[in-house]
DNA sequence: TAGCACATGTAATAAGTTACATGATTTT
DNA sequence: AAAATCATGTAACTTATTACATGTGCTA
């Protein structure tokens, strides 16, 4: 319809010789990396740093702690609170190693999927009520995470003045600013479009 | 580490009661509604018109064809070229609703999952060469998609001058633009972050 | 005392990719 | 004649989500 291939029988460099990876593991490595955590909390640290771009669920979180320890990446040890039982994890040797190879690693182009935009390519001209509800959410949603995200930016800032790690956790911020503000532009355009077809 | 929890025993609204659903037939379906075509030639229209931003497999085309023709929403014809044989697909009137349907349904917030940004939250200060290399390579993929996406705009604009679809199509390019420009910018700022740090 | 957040896990199932398999046609 | 592309499909497997199950401790 448009323009370039997309096509090609292409065998070429099939992401490593035959495995296939998730990268759940490495978060769970990166995240204890900064301390040791229970399963729990480490997916309340997953979903409160990185969760504006990574989101992990429980059921493959778990299990993948206990593969990382029979693998001895990661050493569990369990803690009783009173009646309380909690498995806390930390990062072994082998386990930082593990996740410093994946760093120097060239990270996977991420197949983006956007369900609005497949809307929007085939939308109705004459039926847009419902795109034109859809943008106008997404556009609320953009702005608010710009807030969000330039809270965040001010907070970590004071946070963590010293700690040379802040230009790279204020870059993901950053990124989600960024992102967020093209989207609300495109918003902008796209209502308009919208409305000069209806 | 940062802010907003993210936790919550969320029950709310789980995509719609038990059933989770593929989108593949929903792009099958809206792919048809421009004209017929075989599995293997649908597979090439949604590479090249909505390939930035939402691709499939044959592996999951396939299976769906079959799915959606004993679900009569598509209407499958042998064809037979001299010894070349092919199967082409046409939308059926309730193939039409159900994607009338489902243009309706408001889409669900596609979660974002970015690789290179998880390198740069783990990211050792002091150990970021590799980290330079891949920001270089993002930069320059952004710029070649604005590129090409700027061809796409003009070619459109010229080969469906009066298609009153061509305002939609054109939306969705805009969208690879604005968002390959944003990253193009985040590069520049993520290259300089870089620079001082080592 | 009811409900919610903390805490830990398992099971079922869906979704999606990769590899395999086969054969015709076109191009070099 | 070999290689690439057109064309159609299947099978194995990985990844990931959702739902279920269970119990503790706090608080309104």
């Amino acid at each position: 319809l448009t323009a370039d291939d997309g096509s090609r029988s292409r065998p070429i460099a099939p992401e490593s010789p035959g495995i296939r990876r998730s990268r759940t593991r490495f978060v769970a490595l990166g995240m204890l990396a900064l301390g040791p955590a229970s399963a729990y909390a480490l997916r309340q640290r997953i979903a409160s740093s990185v969760g504006f771009f990574w989101q992990e669920s429980f059921g493959q979180l778990f299990p993948t702690l206990a593969q990382l320890e029979r693998e001895g990446l990661v050493s569990g040890r369990s803690v009783s609170e009173g009646k309380r039982r909690r498995r806390d994890y930390e990062i072994t040797p082998a386990g930082e190693s593990t996740l410093a190879a994946w760093l120097h690693e060239r990270p996977a182009p991420q197949p983006e999927r956007n369900e609005l935009l497949l809307k929007v390519f085939f939308a109705n001209p004459g039926d847009v009520d419902a795109l034109g509800s859809f943008i106008a959410h997404a556009d609320a949603d953009a702005r608010a995470q710009v807030k969000v995200l330039r809270g965040i930016e001010v907070s970590l800032r004071e946070s963590y003045a010293t700690d040379p790690r802040l230009p790279f956790w204020l870059l993901t911020v950053r990124y989600g600013i960024l992102g967020n503000e093209a989207l609300v532009r495109w918003c902008k355009e796209a209502r308009q479009a919208v409305a000069a077809s209806a």
